[in-house]
DNA sequence: CACGGGATCGTCT
DNA sequence: GACGATCCCGTGT
């Protein structure tokens, strides 16, 4: 239990295999003493230099893409339509500009609170199923970008709770929203867990 | 349920 | 100056 993931989970090769990883741990929040957390049910893989989905296509290397190129472990938060604030895990060894988009969880730790900073009233899948929307249930805003995932003080981590997605729950299909990304646009790199009612909506 | 459009602003051209 | 790794609401069926 409360077992937080190392720079070593981070930091392999393998995006699409830490993506895969993921589902199944705790995104875990604590600002100003107000602990919120949720278990992550899809995520999205990103892989520069080849993908051109990433923001980091080429190894575009600008301002608000330069932490993607940090060791595995730190957040990369950018804002999307103006509104939505998108987070992202930054994996492999520096240099190599690899991140996975956390797309949606499922509520556990302090509901209340995220249900406050949605302005629902009661519990609806919709609350955390979206990556802008779960952010916003979090409390994660594109200010954190750069944030250490795994320093002992770090107000964001993920955790291993014990909680295993056996691989035949696990369904790839492709990513949201990247019709731009021509070839790359078909690459089954959206990862769910299946039968899960907190993911985000099918295309 | 499918769709169409508006919100809203940092980033890159 | 255009647009996006989105979301929500309105309309119509």
């Amino acid at each position: 239990m409360n077992n937080k993931l190392k720079r070593d989970f981070y930091q392999r090769e393998d995006v699409l295999q830490i993506s895969k990883d993921l589902l199944g741990k705790y995104l875990v929040t604590n600002f100003e003493g107000q602990l919120t957390a949720g278990m992550i049910v899809e995520t999205e893989a990103y892989r520069a230099p080849d993908d051109k989905a990433s923001h980091a296509y080429l190894n575009r290397f600008t301002d608000r893409t330069k932490v993607m190129f940090e060791a595995g472990g730190v957040a990369y938060i950018y804002l999307c339509y103006g509104i939505h604030h998108m987070f992202n895990v930054v994996t492999a060894q520096e240099g190599i500009a690899h991140a996975i988009l956390i797309r949606a969880m499922e509520p556990v730790d302090n509901i209340e609170l995220m249900q406050q900073r949605r302005q629902f009233d009661r519990l609806k899948p919709q609350l955390t199923a979206g990556p802008g929307v779960m952010s916003k249930a979090l409390g994660i805003l594109t200010q954190y970008t750069g944030t250490s995932l795994v320093a002992p003080d770090s107000p964001i981590w993920i955790e291993d709770r014990d909680h295993i997605i056996p691989p035949e729950a696990i369904v790839a299909s492709p990513r949201v929203g990247v019709d731009y990304a021509e070839e790359c646009a078909s690459w089954p790199w959206r990862f769910r867990v299946k039968n899960s009612k907190w993911t985000s909506k099918a295309k």
